[in-house]
DNA sequence: GAGTAAGTTGACCGACTGGTCAACTACCTT
DNA sequence: AAGGTAGTTGACCAGTCGGTCAACTTACTC
């Protein structure tokens, strides 16, 4: 009969307390101590779970993608209409943007992007973390930009690049509102995506 | 007879250094020994010239700005017609973020944007620097799509605001040239801005 | 040359950093 | 209770960090 293994909870109240500081904050200015005395943990712990600093960041990155990879399954779920898809996924990050300002202070944009300039070109482990699940949330612009595109919504010769530019697009919105802190800016994006998208003006109401 | 006072370049080569440093790597991993060395200067003549690393950094990006500045208002002089303007401004980052990556190896992306996530939320001299510097910049988009619209080359219901969103998408498109160091992601921008401007098309060639 | 102020230096500081490791504890099975 | 392993701890490490400061040097004027 095999052994059953304890089961602890530290590697998440790690990764989970790497998540808030290094995006609250940057990956530079978040401390492994920091990082443990958040987590309630003693520095050997960390060492015991991780190989170092950069391989929990990635590791939090990616555990933090897991729980938005939900969220974002269920807002862009194909039987929600495309347009409408992009829609609640603005409001729904303007929405956790607003009530964390509420709770920090701060509008923290989006961690792969501020994360990602930071480290990128000293880091290839969290950077190539980072581009990973950038690949994966571009996948869901793409869905709805492709079924747009084939339901006549919107004018779109390359639907691909265009939701690419729009992801994009989304990504220095999110930054400018964290250099400002200034949650206003995301509200008026809808607008800027209709545009990036050509959406169809006799039909954009039907969003 | 007052004194004539000694002219050192000291101050100049500490904030081109902070500032090749900052944008190469990033704020927080650019420590002040690194600084002195890359400038040929000791410690305590860096602090004779800044009270801190902070205000060494927002110094290192005006200055960047300051030199940027006469760049861009060539770049964007009114004699040059509206949209030409914009791209000729793509066309200037894109072959100079190219040239950078061939030299260092990586494409830096935008300094106020790296720079501003990074430390936005933690210090508040150099994010007051970097939005200064944005307000200006996007002057330059606000001017050309102002002009643009009034010479009736693009739809806007609003030029300021769309100029912003315009600024908003390439610097979330620069963010992602230097998170993926791909810089044919810039190639694509010129696409992107014309339908976020909503270039009409019967004129889009005469851009 | 003398005087003065701007600029530079080298040595220093306390605190912090990411990381190491032997010893210990807790949990699970037998 | 014993055994074994996963997990935890506390103490430690060398190096780095932003910053300080008295002493010195240099450049300029008179």
């Amino acid at each position: 009969m095999s052994r059953m293994p304890r089961v602890s909870d530290m590697k998440g109240r790690l990764t989970d307390s790497a998540m808030e500081l290094i995006w609250h904050n940057s990956y530079g200015a978040t401390s492994v101590d920091a990082i443990c005395e958040r987590a309630g943990a003693k520095k050997g712990s960390f060492y015991y779970f991780f190989k170092s600093k950069s391989e929990l960041a990635a590791a939090a990155l990616e555990a933090d993608w897991g729980k938005k990879k939900v969220q974002m399954d269920e807002i862009f779920s194909p039987t929600v209409s495309p347009l409408k898809r992009l829609d609640r996924y603005f409001d729904f990050v303007h929405d956790r943007l607003a009530e964390m300002q509420k709770k920090c202070g701060s509008i923290l944009g989006c961690p792969l992007l501020s994360v990602g300039s930071e480290v990128s070109t000293q880091d290839q482990m969290v950077r190539e973390a980072i581009d990973r699940i950038i690949d994966h949330k571009v996948n869901y612009f793409i869905s709805a930009v492709r079924d747009a595109a084939a339901q006549g919504l919107i004018e779109a010769a390359d639907p691909d690049a265009k939701a690419r530019a729009l992801f994009a697009c989304y990504q220095g919105t999110l930054a400018q509102a964290r250099i400002q802190n200034d949650v206003e800016l995301l509200r008026e994006f809808k607008t800027v995506a209709q545009e990036v998208l050509g959406v169809k003006r006799a039909r954009a109401r039907a969003v």
